[in-house]
Formats: structure tokens, sequence, C-alpha cells
DNA sequence: TATTCGTATTTCGTATGCGAAACACGATAT
DNA sequence: ATATCGTGTTTCGCATACGAAATACGAATA
């Protein structure tokens, strides 16, 4: 009666997943841009399904700050604002340093394998005439040092800023020359990597995001849609210090038989 | 016609926030206890609305990691895992060093007096009784090191860490002596601070980092519910890498007159 | 022609309705 | 007594319905 080893099977993506991801992946490769107001049912008519998971999949993704209020009249895709990607870069150079010191401490040869086949990979990429393909190998690259690293919230919570660093780089290197430097840093963090030299990996993670930091960070204001981008308006959903709650919930919340 | 500058008010908070901040906090002060089952219909009752905005505020919590999936049976509250609560701290030995050395470069005479204040007021909540209080000023001058550091995104990363930290903490402290020392470490980042001593305020803050992850995640296996623990179930919402959504939205939508 | 007011439309938040899937429990058969 | 099956209950996901609030637009007025 015991089978060995059988994990439990997922129940299949909700609505919900699926019309996050659907609209996520719209706002970070720049088929929904930024400013542009969304509208429950107009995203609900395109996806077929009914306003409801399409009402829950913008509440998560006002949360993690890809769409925004804007005020009474719904929501809007959160422009791209110069300011917030400062910020998202300032905090890679910590993580990213860190993350690259502990996968230098941390890596088995599985992972350096990997981490070969994802720099050929993305020298091939530059070859490639797709900024997608080329965003897309640069974070993979990334997310692999994140993974080796141990850390695992480091890669759920990096992931989450890269997807708004999507939006940021796709924006820019359809109008800018791609720079072929980035694959020789990388190459050398992967060395230092291998080498299992974390102070080097550490520091070099560390110039490598200060760099691409200056890349796209400079040349933000030009498209930073300055008009669209209304004063903050409602408290921001992200950032939650519980404790504020109106609504009291009972000291313990026994299941059942409460109200019977 | 033209008033000064009236910003806009924002509207009221809705059900759905309200329900989320009640959620939260009932789970960040640990009313409502790891492992244990959470219900729709009964929150719904608790907090007097219909489910409607309770699922909602669920799925937020959810991609925040604070209630996870349960298989095909509902949700519960996120177990304290030793692994998350390491992950957590490591993080915070990265940020938090990162967030004292630009306090220390940035800081303004008003940050200072708000900093100072901060100090004081730990002081007397070490000899309060309360773990909450003690809990609430801890977090309150690290929130302070985080924005004088002039990084929003730091504020929100953290903040939104800290609610896990919350749980955990009260759940130690309730059981263990606090320790003194964490506020005389926190005038020793302090005072480094002051004198815009960024490398000292850094190396302490990362030193105070690796103190409390040793005074947290050494005594969590007794109380992690490894029982209750199942293996991850569902594709976790919290690490979204978009770009696999299964419905498609198409290339730009438009807004009206689509299906007219 | 420019301004102001009133009405229709849009759009969101919330409640409720409905069906499917899983669990719990008791009855039946061996 | 134990194992197996069938039925009722729970509970969620999704759809739809409804009301409130704001916008947009056109008519009336100066």
């Amino acid at each position: 009666m015991r089978n060995p080893k059988l994990e439990s099977l997922s129940p299949g993506p909700t609505l919900i997943e699926r019309a996050y991801e659907a609209i996520l992946s719209a706002i970070c490769d720049g088929r929904l841009t930024p400013g542009h107001r969304v509208n429950q049912d107009e995203l609900a008519a395109s996806l077929k399904i009914s306003r409801q998971p399409v009402g829950q999949a913008l509440s998560i993704l006002k949360s993690q700050g890809f769409v925004r209020d804007n005020g009474r009249r719904g929501l809007l895709v959160a422009p791209l604002e110069r300011e917030f990607v400062r910020s998202i870069y300032q905090l890679r150079e910590a993580l990213d340093a860190m993350a690259a010191r502990l996968a230098a401490e941390r890596c088995s040869p599985a992972d350096l394998a990997e981490g070969r086949k994802l720099l050929a990979e993305g020298r091939k990429a530059v070859e490639s005439e797709s900024v997608e393909v080329l965003i897309a190998a640069d974070m993979r690259f990334h997310m692999w040092i994140y993974a080796t690293s141990g850390n695992p919230l480091l890669v759920e919570t990096m992931s989450h800023y890269w997807n708004h660093l999507r939006r940021v780089m796709g924006e820019i290197l359809r109008h800018r020359p791609r720079r072929r430097k980035v694959w020789m840093e990388h190459e050398a963090i992967l060395r230092a990597i291998i080498e299992r030299d974390a102070k080097s990996a550490e520091s070099l993670a560390l110039a490598h995001a200060r760099d691409a930091a200056q890349g796209m960070v400079g040349y933000l204001p030009a498209l930073t849609t300055e008009a669209d981008s209304a004063p903050p308006i409602a408290p921001d959903f992200g950032a939650p210090l519980a404790g504020k709650g109106a609504i009291a919930l009972p000291p313990q919340a026994s299941r059942r038989k409460s109200s019977a």
C-alpha cells in the first residue's frame, strides 16, 4: 500500500495563474507599454475568460509593482521610472556580489557544466538579431549564479526583479547597440567561480552590476514617460507593514463549528 | 481655476486591502499559526464580508509566501522553515550592510535625530515585557536605516521580509530570553552612521545580521513543524518568470472597440 | 462661441450562484 | 472485523449580477 515515492501531482494551473502569466509576459516584453491603461473587461475579453480571474491576477501584479493604481480610474502599466530602476540595480550590486561569492564557494561540477553551457549560449545569442534572445540569455546566466549560490530566496527575489529589468533592457536595447562587453564580463565571473575564487567572483560581479546599471539608467530619462507617471497616489501595496488592518480577526480562528 | 497644489486623494482602502492587512497581521503576530489551514468561507465569516475579497487577499498572500497551496485542499499558513529563514537572513546580510553604508554616506541631520529617537525607544522597549513591542522597535530601527539609505526599493523589499521575520522572532522570543546585546549593536551602528563612517557602519551591520541569524536560525528546528510542512507541491507563484503563459494576449490590446 | 449642467456609459468592487473535485463517513459485503 | 463502495458535505474556482462612483458627452444657457 506504500508506493515508494510518488510526489503528489500539482493541481493544474488555474485561470488566475495563466492570466497572471499572460499579462506579466505582455508587460515584460513590451506588448503592454508603460503607462498604458489596463482594463479588466478588455483583458478578460482578450483572454476569453471572465473578469474574476483577471482581477485577481491584476491584484497580484499590482502588489508586485508591474501595474499601479491610477486614482479611481483603474490601473495602468507601471511606467519605467529612473529612480526605480536605479534602486533595482543598486540591490543587484549587493545581491549579485553575494551570489557570485557563494557560488564560487559552493558550486558543484554539474553546476559548472551548466554555467559553461549558458556562457556558450550567451555568446551565440550575441550574434543573433533578437533582443529578446539576448535578454533571455543574460537573465539565464545570472539566474544560474543565484541558483548556484544555494539560496532559493535569492532566486525568487531576483527573478522578480529581472522581470522588471527585462522591460527596461528591452526598451533600451531596441534603440542602442548592444554591448559585447557583457559576455566578456560574464566569462570572467564564470572563470572566477570555476576557480573557486570567491573574492574575485564577488568583485567581478559587483563591477558587472555597476556597469550594467550605468548602461541602462543613463539612458532612461529619454524614455521615462514623465508625463504619464502621475505622482504616487494610492498607498502602495507592495510594501506591506502588517498591523494597520481595520478589520479585526478573532484571536484564533478555529476551523469549523464557529458559527454553527 | 488652478489650485496651487492639491494632491489627489487616494481611494479609500478596499475590502481586499483591509482583508489583506487583517490576515497578514494575524499571520505575522502568530494568531494564525504556521501550518494552520485557512479557509475562505471561515475568514469571510470572521471578517463579515463575502468570499470574494478574501480570496483576492489570499491570492496576494500566496504570491508573497505567507500562505501556500495545500494540494487540492485549499491553503495553509506557511510553516516556519529553517531553510527559508536562513535564506532571509542571508539576504539581510548583504542588504543591511549596503543599507548601513549608504545611510552613513547620505544621512541628513533630520535622519540622525530620528535614528537617535528610535534607539531611545528601543532601549525602553527592552525593559518592557511585550515581545511585540520589542520586535516592533527592532523593526523600526532597521527600517530607518533602509529609508535613510535613500533606496525606496530597499524599504519595500525589506519590510516584506521583516514580516516573515516577525513570525520567527515572535515564536522564538516567546520561548527564549531576549538578548540586550541587540541594542548595543544598534547603538554601535547608529554611531558609525552619525560619524559618517561608512566602512564601519557596513561591517557592523553585517556582523549584526550574522548575529541575529545565529540567534534565530539555530533555535528553529525545535519548532519548525516538520510534520505539517508537506513537500512543495504547487509550482510557486512568488518567483514568476514570465513567458510561459498558455493564454496568449494579442500583440497590443488597444482599448475599446475591439469587439464592438 | 464658451461654459455649465444633466444624463448615459464605463468600470470597478463586491456579492452571489453554480459546478466540479475531493474528503468524510457510513453502509454493505466478505 | 475488515475492506470496499457509494453518498453527502465541504470548499474551491469561475461566472455572472448588481450597485456605486467617475467619466464623457451633449444639450441648454449666457
